[in-house]
DNA sequence: CTCAAAGATGTTAGCGCTAACACGTCCGAG
DNA sequence: CTCGGACGTGTTAGCGCTAACATCTTTGAG
């Protein structure tokens, strides 16, 4: 009955389907790249929705895909460094194949909380979920996620469970990288700052770093434990700037430990890289904020979590290890001596 | 009380009707707290509805609305720190008014981009938009608002337009707080490191600093300009540092900048709080990891957003300013002298 | 008691989209 | 020429929910 009536109301598919000529079912076989359309048609509906700027509502066709069409995005607090970067990634991803991305806040560390995150996802009908660090490798969320039958891809962390996707970088093969820069250098005393025990991308990159230095004949490393925070960088670093020799570069498994040891290198009266080099790891905003700025190794957060929503849509498998990039910035140079 | 019951397949609306023994629309009236369903009747759906864990389905319930109850938010890769209590904020605020939140990324400074981001929200059916700065004062993103006819609620950031909402906090009053607490520590000579020229919160850092400093006979306030960033806070920090006479406090207009000045007081061989002072603003991640800790202004993040995403909501006016919380940690202390 | 105004609940009709199938066309094999 | 089938496109029937109105049930004033 009611025609047009609603002058602010947004363009349906039945309005793009009249301009066109054609049935709403072929204007949603359009916007979804359904095969079976005939050249000509879909270049009319084409210029149709070029032209009104119609987009398609989430909402309606997550409803028509009869409960389908939802995946659901884990977010921890601590590492709002990434999230951004993982944000935009699933949001793009998600836009890519039709689906709703749901996003939940999580709390690692706080099994229950964990489990209630993952509940409301699954409550909330998402068939699969993205599980970025270091959720991935929490028993509670992954035990969460076996009950609820989601299926689901962890990042930047192994497969713990079958039936998980995982999708990281080569991070052995990264540290090594970096290593191998340093000891390139003519660094031959080499302090590393290790990731979280629980994370086991924290082993895997000291195993690169150690193996790096173990090819070269008279290069020592000494690591120290840290956690992934500022604070353990800083502390790490002090420890190491107390041992003698002193290392001439210091590596930490990630920037913000690697700003930590900046500052623990400033507070020693010492410079960076001057003194002592620098490495960090992940590229965060922080590794380009600091001064000085941070060597380090790019890790693709949001192409990661783009795969991950489209793996989560389209089903499918990731290939391989992502790749990672390293950044050479100012805070490595050849060591003093 | 978590009931270990499967969430195996998800309940319908319909679902819960039946095992009530009531219509769907009395369900509907139960969930949406509609005053007028019997007290009797109520609990007894809400019985059902706690032991089946039902949550309604978002989607169904927005398409039903008529393209209603939907609301965007913006968000700006930069200000990577706020991100995390931003959305938990928006996100906790949207579900608990029944709306779906669109998230959107924008790309401040870049007028093109910012506008696509506020069409891409109304053809998404956005009625509402939450503004996180610096969009809030950007005019690319105003007026693509206004043209949008969307609601819109600014945060951090003065109403630059007719019926905008804006949602902030007391910055001249927190600044003055803040500059008042190193006065009674004792400090005379005060640097003070700017925000952003294009945010008026920053003038109105400087003008609430400026003031308290004014009000104390023989204490001088050095500014230095900045952006908000790292490495502004680091070189105005050094400015300042190279002073004579040195100030013996210095109050960023931020939390990255008061990071960034930290690192410029370890580099020029001195200690805080034992030499300087430092302050921040924001208390963001950051605030609490660096090292030493830092004393700064709480700024609810997460509660303005929650507010923003009620007010767009249920309609309603902010009442004003949002109150702040001074933080003291270790970063500021007596002047050695 | 009666009747109408409240009060409580049910019915109907979509919201905008997409499965699943039905219906043309047009083709080449037989 | 037929006819089966490939191909394009339209039709039908909801997905789960909520406005708007219809239909009962209470009330309590008169």
């Amino acid at each position: 009955m009611t025609d047009q009536q609603n002058p602010r109301r947004n363009y349906t598919m039945g309005d793009i389907a009249r301009l066109a000529g054609v049935s709403p079912m072929t204007v949603s076989r359009v916007v979804n790249g359904d095969a079976r359309v005939r050249e000509a048609t879909r270049e009319r509906v084409e210029a149709i929705i070029r032209e009104t700027g119609y987009v398609p509502d989430p909402a309606a066709r997550i409803l028509a895909r009869a409960g389908g069409g939802r995946i659901g995005l884990l977010y921890a607090n601590p590492s709002s460094a990434y999230l951004a970067e993982l944000l935009s990634g699933a949001l793009d991803g998600a836009r890519s194949v039709g689906l709703l991305l749901l996003i939940e806040p999580s709390q690692p560390g706080a099994p229950e909380e964990e489990r209630e995150a993952v509940q409301r996802l699954a409550a909330g009908g998402a068939q699969g979920v993205i599980v970025p660090p270091p959720l991935g490798e929490s028993a509670a969320t992954l035990d969460a996620i076996a009950i609820s039958g989601m299926k689901a891809v962890v990042l930047a962390a192994p497969a713990l469970r079958d039936g998980l996707i995982s999708i990281r970088v080569d991070d052995q093969g990264a540290a090594h990288e970096m290593t191998r820069h340093l000891l390139d250098l003519g660094h031959r005393a080499i302090g590393f700052v290790e990731g979280h025990p629980d994370q086991s991308a924290s082993a895997d990159r000291r195993q690169g770093a150690q193996a790096a230095v173990d090819s070269v004949a008279g290069a020592t490393m000494w690591a120290e434990p840290g956690d992934f925070t500022y604070r353990s960088g800083f502390k790490a670093g002090q420890r190491l700037l107390a041992r003698s020799p002193r290392p001439t570069a210091i590596f930490a498994s990630n920037d913000d430990m690697a700003a930590g040891v900046l500052a623990a290198v400033h507070a020693a009266g010492l410079s960076t890289p001057g003194d002592i080099s620098v490495a960090g790891f992940d590229d965060t905003y922080l590794a380009a904020s600091v001064w000085p700025t941070l060597t380090t190794i790019r890790q693709p957060v949001a192409e990661m979590a783009r795969s991950a929503a489209v793996i989560l849509g389209r089903g499918g498998e990731a290939d391989g290890p992502v790749p990672h990039q390293f950044i050479a910035r100012e805070s490595t140079a050849p060591p003093y001596d």
